[in-house]
DNA sequence: GTGAAAGCGGTTAATTTCAATCAAAAACAT
DNA sequence: ATGTTTTTGATTGAAATTAACCGCTTTCAC
């Protein structure tokens, strides 16, 4: 039994059932309880499942639980600092996407500098926001996901495909070598998706704790955009420099 | 029986039925009365629910919410009057629209009872408050207008000709006899007639300080809708009853 | 009121699960 | 074949979880 057919199962276990047993995982596995622990604590630093007392558990609940307030006290200084470089790629006249999330609600802050740009955006925080700086807001419709404040379906994604954008800038929540980027909803990678390829310049906006992880749900490969980040380790900024352009904010 | 698991099933059973038994959830998932009084009190300091004798209950924390966005709002009280008539006429399986504005976003809080119903809208304000309801929502695409965070223009118009509605309840801040219902924004007026044209029933929700009022851009004429208002005299009522039906909300 | 029944929090001891360590086994490169 | 790295399985004491028990308070019927 190799270590990525244990991998596999486990996974696929975890998105059946929601759940899964370390007893239950030596026995079909036939190999040690150590085995398991050391896979159960490799898949969870990858993020693709949560541990817990006896087992582990798909984390898709746990994300739900987070509300958007509760995400955006982390690592704020440096998605202060990743919306500051974002903001300024902007330039006059551009027409840019921004994305739901709480990363890209930084940047905003930043804009209004820039005088004349029109901006599309599936974030309901971000639209208030926009429109309070006296910016030309237009929001994209479609069904309200109440987690993350961010409009999404196909009705959302036929509208993004009717627009053209210089620029768009995207949130994201895993980044991998091997997977990509990846965000736990299917639908709402669908959105980045759709705008990733209606705009000339695509980034994403990721803090440092976003590399090495992978979600269920694939938005495109590393070489299809620009990465802006900030407080990256050495390690990783030489890694994935030799797939894509990374942007480093510093102070 | 992890203990991850038992949280899961509390909070479902909670979610359904908004109260738990501890005796009768240490029946169902076979454990002691001490492990059930653990996991409530666990989940009570994670803020998911409020103990009580006997049992857990579910908290509401979007109630305590609406109280503080309705300070600066006029004729709280009447418009808490029509919001509660407004949604009693909410039933199963409808598909309602709902307009941007303060007075809708009074009728929200009393629709939560419908189990099972799509909201349309064009206020920001509105979409937010339904989904923190748990209720399917749909938000309109388009502009945003800065203002009012009402979404306008032809594109979300567009969008609403694409939907039907068994209801529509819409903002009005004119009511006469003879230039009918009237709001200061054509681009409003065209989103309400908009939507006004894809319900079977459509209704106006207006306090008493609307009526005898005419503004620059006619929606609809007085028979093309129903009135839903609180605190009329009886001059206004039996004047505009000759002209279409008209709701009083009463204590 | 009064007593019985139900519910409460705290303590205890037994059991299960955990992380860390180490040595054997397997895979790999030279 | 030899040495090195990776993966695995067993063992350990520590930590977490559990059911059962205790004395106390609240609730309810009479």
């Amino acid at each position: 039994m190799l270590t990525a057919e244990r991998h596999d199962y486990i996974l696929n276990k975890l998105r059946e059932t929601g759940i899964v047993r370390l007893q239950e995982l030596v026995n079909e596995l036939n190999c040690s309880e150590s085995t398991i622990r050391r896979d159960l604590t490799y898949l969870e630093t990858k993020g693709l499942l949560k541990r817990i007392h006896g087992g582990a558990k798909r984390l898709y609940t746990v994300e739900e639980e987070l509300t958007i307030k509760q995400k955006s006290v982390k690592n704020v200084h440096e998605k202060q600092l990743i919306g500051k470089l974002a903001a300024s790629l902007v330039t006059d006249q551009d027409v840019i996407f921004i994305d739901a999330g709480t990363t890209t609600l930084e940047m905003i802050q930043y804009l209004p500098m820039k005088k004349d740009i029109t901006v599309v955006t599936n974030g309901i925080h971000q639209a208030t926001l926009l429109t309070d700086l006296g910016i030309r807001t237009y929001l994209v419709g479609g069904r309200l996901k109440n987690t993350t404040k961010a409009i999404i379906g196909a009705s959302a994604i036929a509208q993004i495909r009717s627009y053209q954008f210089n620029k768009c800038f995207l949130g994201i929540n895993g980044i991998d070598t091997e997977f990509g980027f990846t965000t736990p909803d299917p639908e709402e990678a669908a959105v980045k998706h759709a705008a990733l390829r209606q705009s000339a310049h695509p980034f994403f906006l990721a803090d440092y704790s976003k590399f090495e992880k992978v979600n269920f749900a694939k938005v495109c490969d590393l070489d299809d955009a620009t990465i802006i980040t900030a407080g990256i380790n050495e390690k990783n900024r030489s890694r994935y420099q030799k797939f894509t352009t990374v942007l480093e904010a510093k102070e």
